[in-house]
DNA sequence: TATGAATGAGATTTCATTCAT
DNA sequence: CATGAATGAAATCTCATTCAT
């Protein structure tokens, strides 16, 4: 009886009341942080009423954790693009690993108000949504290892811990891009700055005596 | 003169307030999150009345931050120490350093709930207190980077920016403090850990083809 | 004439609607109580859209009260039925009174889920509806007088307050009709209540010093 | 170290506090209804604050609960001392009935505001909110059951199903009370009221021939 | 005509903060 | 000075009702 193209019209409708929604969401939890916004200060900027809110979403958390979800699907998407491309022998395993930082972290960027955030906020939530981002977190790490192990595996690199060594990287990832993000590096580029820590993450601050400078 | 002793037992007697104060905030902060604790939790579990609180401090964010700088002046204070003992020739370098990160790994781990307290919840209170920590997280950047620097100019270690490499150092030592909390490296010990950690910072993964295994 | 025939259809699609709704209503008021009903708990009871309900009725309160009216219509319906029968001399007017008791008991049984509700619920409402209600319990009162009265004329009851009496005998069947549904005369049934009340009615708890048991 | 006295104080605050509480929230369910009363009428009718109302109930049901206890606590009080009197030898049980009924009669019409209330609204708050109001009936019903039983006993009642006709007893209280306060009776005082009810509980519409007339 | 997405007024509830004792 | 009862601003959330399609 509903006639098709109702139906698809009110989803049309639905849809984008729901995008518009999480944008707003996204804008405010940047502009205020999670805790300072109100679900008020979400709907006005949407341009919806209040109660619409809850049509979509059961609460502040909930389109929150939407959002977290919905932006790391969009990095492990890229990360999996990089994950097809390198390593066919011979390039070098250093130049691969360059060129996939700097495209992760040239994507981060465009999104780096997103990204700080969720660095920010999300452990403070409570429990569940910290692990649901140290999950998160721990995949990357994960891919990380995968090629560490191959690289092991290979002798491109020496044996060690490797799942230390991963979440090291993580961590070093997700230090370093706080610290750029609020300038802390001075007029240093994201380009060097990923070269600096490809270098230390190849050589470390390089120890033995003949040091491993040119 | 009685006056006299009467206001020293008040001093004390206010000075155990205030202890008490602190400790149950730091008590129910870790148990609770910052956000989801109440005043009224505080005064509670501190055994004294509502409006003794505000006697003491401000606010909620007063006495977090307050928490805050004692555990930081206390690492600092630890820190110093380390300071003063190493580098006489004879150590080598990387000794010295695991035996400091040793140092270090230890008495946080004595604290490790409030610090994981402040990892977690300090960013999502305000910029302000984000500030603090980034703040206090770049004194011991600063520290390690002084280190480095020196290692550098004996030759101990590569050329490199230092800044961005000591940042990454703070970042592998939160990330893997967290990480190692959360119990994310099965049972590996801490000290196993943090011989992981520094053979990963001065040997990186192990460019060369011949590696800095064995 | 085809537009004759689409009015038609059109009005039975109309009154479908409306019945399922009415339907709907009494389903859910019977289940979670007036109260708690909510629009939306009818319309998805009964298959319609939301906007559907404001076509058929202005609010909850006019369909609730649209039930009640349809409920007594239906009893004094019942009830007229009983006042055709009896009292053709021959008959008692006890096994006359006892005989109508038990063709309203039973009719009433049929719908006791609606029955209860409207008790439970129509005095909570408003004044308004709880004057409906009164008004229509006063007229099965009235009817009763009528009886009643009758019977004091023909010598077969005692002289009394006739309206204090009728209302008398509602407020009994009211209270055992609730108390019955609420399981509270164990197994007794409907029938043996019956007997038991027109005892009642008709003896009292049995003055004189000889009873008037045997 | 909280002084007797101060201790004493702030209960006597608390104390009062309540009872503004709980008096005005009989005023305004008497006067709006349960469901039309909200939060906010209570307690600017109590004059004191929003948050005050919560430091002492928890909802809006649970004042209307403790109303409805006090008031039924009030009523059994009543009724024991009443039970403490009759039935010594000498007194005819209806004189002494009558002078129960007329008793309870009267106190009940002192608070009649608030047993209206009672009727009207407690069952259509929730099943066990009815339950609790249909056990405290039950209760005088059982009091009742005590004397009728007693009566069969002595020979001074017929032989019936006393718990039907108790609870048909309090049927008739329940639906006469409301019926007068509504001003269904004319100008019939309680009294006279009273009377006919016990004349109809004693005797029935007078069945036998001879009727039960003077 | 039927629909259901959108609405927003208004209710409940919380809790940091005040202040009389 | 310490207290805790009282506060009320402000947040969340609900749901009857509207209205564009």
């Amino acid at each position: 009886m509903p006639s098709e193209l109702r139906v698809r019209r009110n989803q049309q409708r639905k849809d984008r009341t729901r995008r518009l929604l999480l944008q707003a969401a996204g804008e405010v939890f940047v502009r205020k942080g999670y805790h300072q916004t109100l679900i008020s200060d979400i709907v006005s900027c949407a341009g919806v009423g209040q109660g619409t809110f809850y049509r979509f979403f059961e609460s502040k958390r909930a389109i929150y954790v939407c959002l977290l979800d919905a932006f790391f699907e969009m990095l492990v998407g890229e990360f999996s693009e990089i994950g097809a491309t390198p390593m066919h022998s011979g390039r070098d395993y250093r130049t691969a690993s360059l060129e996939a930082v700097r495209r992760v972290v040239e994507r981060v960027e465009r999104d780096r108000e997103m990204a700080l955030l969720f660095l920010r906020e999300t452990a403070a939530i409570d429990r569940e949504a910290e692990l649901m981002l140290t999950g998160r977190l721990g995949g990357l790490a994960d891919l990380a290892k995968l090629y560490l192990d191959r690289a092991i595996a290979n002798g491109h690199a020496r044996r060690c811990n490797s799942a230390v060594v991963s979440q090291s990287l993580v961590g070093i990832g997700l230090h370093l891009f706080q610290g750029w993000c609020e300038g802390r590096f001075g007029d240093l580029s994201l380009h060097e700055l990923s070269e600096q820590v490809v270098d230390f993450a190849f050589g470390g601050i390089g120890g033995g005596p003949n040091g491993n400078g040119a």
